[in-house]
This record gives C-alpha cells, structure tokens and sequence, in this order.
RNA sequence: GGUCUUGUGGCCGAGUGGCUAGGCAGAGCUCUGCAAAAGCUCCUACAGCGGUUCGAAUCCGCUCGAGACCUCCA
C-alpha cells in the first residue's frame, strides 16, 4: 500500500502526507458563518473532511479536528457601508443577535447531524474567542505591521510583502496572485479612505453605532474582522504550526492568504503544511451561492420544497452524491443526477447488507481462482485510490463492481466455495470500513419496526400460500396493494422473498 | 481587465501517454405464473484544428465554449 498523498494547494502538487507529531493530526476547516441557514453548498466541505478525519482515524491517527462557528458577524461589504450582517438581519427578525446565531447554529448542526458527519474535536466560535483575536492584533500592531485608524485596524500588506517576500513568503504564496498585479487590477471601492493601501484588510473594526454586537478594545467598541478568528482560534487549539487546513477553493483567496499572513507575522510560519480546496457545487454551470441566488437551503432539499427540486433527497444520497465526485472537481446539481445518485446508494447499500447475511462456505481454497483474485484486487485498490488525494469516486465504482459478485453469490449463479474464506474475510471487513466507517453511508429506507415486519411477514406468507395454489389473483393482490403502500416485495431466487419501503 | 480552472457517450461523472472506470437511463437475454428484484450481454465517448510521440482523452500550440477568484461566500 501507498503512502497517503495530499494534493496541496500552497505547492500545487500531490504530497507524500507526514504529520508533524507521528500518530497526530491537527485538522482546521473554516466553518459556517450562521447569520443565515446553511445550503447544499456548504454540504460538500463539511462531507469532504469529515471522510477525510474518518480515514486519517482509520489510518491510525489521533485527529483533533477543529471547525469554528463564524458568529461574530463581519462587514457585509467593505466597499460600501461597512455592517454587521448578523446585527443587520437581527433587527429584520427581530430577534437578539446571539438568538439568530443560535438558531441558525443549530440548524447547522441539525444539519450536520443529517449527513452523518463525526462532531469535530473543537467547535469554537469567534465570539468566544474575541479576547485571543485582540491580543494577536495587538502582536501584529507591536510588530509595526498593522495601523490604527479612527478605531479600526487594518493590515499592512505592501509592508508586509516586502519584508516577508525575503523569508519566502510573500503575500500571494497560497493563491499565486502577485501584489503589484493586483494593486493595479484591483477594482475601485468607496469608502476605503482610512486604507493605507487598497489591498490592505481589517483586523478591527469600529462598530456604529447602530451596531449591536460590538466589543471594548484597545482601539474602542468594535468588533474583528474577517480573517483573524481563524488564526486565533487555530494557534490557540492546535499550535503555531499544524497538519492540514481545509476549506471551499473560495475562500483560498482572500481568506487563507489573509490568515497566512497574519500568522506568518504572528507565528513566523505558514499556520498549516497542507492546504486543502474542495470545489464548489455549481447549479446550472454556476456556482450555488448567496450572490447568484440559486441556493437550496438543507431543509428544502430533505422536504423536496423548492422550485428547482422535483421530489425530496434523503441526506445520504447527497452524501453519496457528493462522494461519487472527486472533491477538486465542480459538481453539477440537477435532479437527473440526485435521482441517479439515490438508485445508485440504494443498490449499493442492499448489496451491503446482503455481504452481512451472507451465508458461505467458505473453503481454506477458492474454487474459482480467478474471482478470488478479482475480488481481492477490487478490495486491495480502494486503499490505493484513497491514498491517493481521497479519491472516494474510484472506490465507490470499486463497490459497485463487487456487488454483482455479493447477488451472484446470494442467487446461487456464484458457487459457495468460489472465494477463499480469507479474501472473504477482507472482503466483509473493507466493505465494512468503506461504506459505514470511512464514507458514513447509512441505508435511506428505514427498517419497519417488529410490530410492521410481522404484519408484513404475516403477508408474505399467505402470499406463498396463494402461489402454491397457484392463486395468483391473491398473491397479486397483495403484492400491489402492498406495493400501493410503498412497501414493494421481491422474490428472490431461492424461493426467499425480501421488501423495501420506497 | 488580471489570475486560474475546465470542456468526456442520452444524463452524472473517474481517468496517472498504451490495458472495458463506475452509476443512472436505454436494448436484448436468463430466472420467473406475471411483474419487480437479481444476474449476464450490448450501447465504447473524450469541444474543434494543428503538433510532439511507435502510440494522446491524457503533453504542447491555436480557436471556440463554460466556470471560479479578484467583493461576503463552502
């Protein structure tokens, strides 16, 4: 097996992964800002990582995963006036700024709880961590590379450029822009006076009065800007410098190359050795997103409530969905491919379940060598394609190639000895690991209770009765009735009859 | 305008220069009282034009198309 590689975005190449403490890895992944409801698009990173803690764990590793809560509300729009989203939409609810943050907190993680993702070790919020925001600021103000003007605070980013670019880390280093280039394309806001520079950015800001969520600092009521609780709350849970930092590829710039910056200063060091981008999810060739206006909130997508949906999607077919691409790919939404997605889970969820009652024989020999051999290297190469930059899609086409030979065996077509009793060891054991442990797939259809299965149980049976009898008006009428019901029967090939809830 | 990414069969999507990705849909067959499920088989594409190479979806150039970032964004 192949070392785990890691596509990095800082170096723009695949690399051999190496933590820096052996067994441990320290994982940041920019969280949600909960001013509004989370939407599909904000489902794609926080799946991508957690499959990529789940295997790091099943790697071995001991993972402290930290993922903040954006709470604390930012400027809406620098160039124009510059405002507290939160406060902003507050005052539109009317409801307290910290009750708006602790809906929409919940429903993120009601959310999160939905596609099966693992709770990250650490969940801080910015507005637990303005005090650790203010004494980095004050740093990088001693360190002559941030001004004060009227109560905000901005971010020298020429100053910093020049004196940095002779460590090798120049402002740019993440995203590959060039300052020069980007002083010159950069586009004219207003209000930018207090600015120094035009590509400079805040680290405080002076709070309006009309601004509700605000704190005392050294500088006057305020509150932080947009970058700096990330590098906060990064060093403060997992140190100067740490494993992997993750992200949308949207907040590459400015976002990361701002955190880099002001750790750099802070720090000395670039905060994390691996910089991963997931891509985004695109509706119609564009990108989902609050701009464009064509984002599909997590409860319109499970409840099907929304113009662009033509029915409801459980949350493990977006998940599945999601992992069937690989995470730098853009990944198109239409109800063709959700549809496609939600046949596809279904066939490799049962063909799963059926791996667990499968009765076999299996013999210290393989009656067919050939299948053995077939199986056994399906199984070997997911390790492989995921080592490689977690390339969940090539595992997933894997599953679904050993889930014919799981029928076969079931249908009896495929002979009980054909696989060696260890190939079929691993074989359970991977299908295990991949489907629930790593990927967090979970059936959709839920499993009637004891009381329904007996019912339905007493109905197959009087179903096989009427067959006997070759009195197939009865045993159709209570396969379509039942099938009105969404219960659908299925006879299988030894006589065995199974049902699904549609 | 600057920086970058991308263009794969009906649809969604893997693809590291040479070997059938896979899923969904469709067709045929097997099983079956019928249907469904399941199994087997088929549908073999890489925007266009050049170039490099024994060989290119994969590398290079040009043309056309699409998108992202440069402003809050996952």
């Amino acid at each position: 097996m192949e070392a785990l590689q890691i596509y990095n975005s800082l170096t723009r190449k695949k690399e051999v992964f190496k933590s820096i403490t052996p067994g441990y890895v320290g994982m940041y992944v920019c969280g949600p800002t909960v001013s509004g409801e989370s939407h599909l698009g904000h489902a794609r990173p926080y799946i991508t990582f957690d499959v990529v803690n789940r295997y790091l764990q099943h790697l071995g590793y001991k993972v402290r995963y930290v993922r903040n809560i954006t709470d604390a509300g930012h400027f809406e729009e620098e160039g124009r006036e510059a405002e507290d989203k939160i406060s902003n939409k507050a005052f539109l609810e009317k409801l307290e700024p910290m009750e708006l943050v602790k809906k929409y907190t919940d429903l993120f993680h009601w959310g999160m709880k939905e596609f099966n993702t693992l709770s990250p070790s650490i969940e801080p919020t910015a507005t637990g961590h303005i005090v650790e925001q203010i004494e980095m600021i004050k740093k990088i103000m001693a360190d002559g590379y941030a001004y004060e003007v009227d109560g905000s605070v901005y971010f020298d980013v020429e100053k910093y450029n020049r004196d940095f670019s002779k460590k090798d880390l120049p402002y740019g280093i993440l995203s590959g822009r060039v300052l020069e280039d980007m002083q010159e394309s950069s586009r004219e806001l207003e209000n930018q006076e207090e600015k120094r520079n035009k590509v400079d950015f805040a680290l405080w800001k002076k709070a309006p009065a009309k601004h509700i969520m605000r704190w005392m600092s050294p500088w006057g009521e305020g509150f932080p800007g947009w970058h700096i609780e990330c590098s906060a709350m990064s060093t403060k849970y997992l140190g100067k410098e740490f494993d992997i930092h993750g992200g949308g590829m949207d907040l590459q710039f400015p976002h990361h190359e701002c955190e880099i910056a002001q750790s750099a200063v802070c720090n000395d060091k670039i905060p994390a050795r691996y910089w991963m981008h997931n891509n985004m999810i695109t509706i119609n060739g564009r990108k989902m997103g609050k701009s464009y206006n064509n984002i599909i909130k997590f409860t319109e997508l499970f409840s099907g409530n929304h113009p662009m949906l033509d029915q409801a999607y459980h949350p493990m077919v977006i998940r599945f969905f999601i992992l069937q691409t690989h995470y730098r790919s853009t990944l198109d939404f239409s109800n063709d491919a959700l549809k496609a997605a939600e046949k596809g889970l279904r066939r490799l969820m049962e063909g799963f379940e059926t791996l667990g009652i499968l009765n076999v024989e299996s013999p210290e020999n393989a009656a067919d060598a050939t299948l053995d051999k077939k199986v056994r290297s399906l199984i070997t190469e997911m390790d492989d394609f995921m080592n490689d930059d977690f390339g969940t899609a090539k595992v997933l086409a894997n599953l679904f190639e050993l889930v014919p030979v799981i029928n076969g065996i079931k249908d009896g077509h495929i002979k009980k000895d054909a696989i060696s009793q260890s190939t079929m060891e691993l074989f359970k054991k991977q299908m295990q690991l991949y489907v629930e442990d790593i990927f967090g797939l979970k059936k959709v259809s839920e499993h009637a209770g004891e009381q329904l299965n007996g019912v339905i149980q007493v109905l197959i049976e009087l179903r096989k009765e009427a067959k006997t009898k070759k009195d197939f008006v009865t045993s159709d009428r209570i396969r379509n009735e039942l099938a009105a019901l969404g219960i659908l029967l299925k006879d299988e090939k030894g006589g065995n009859v199974s049902y699904q809830f549609e």
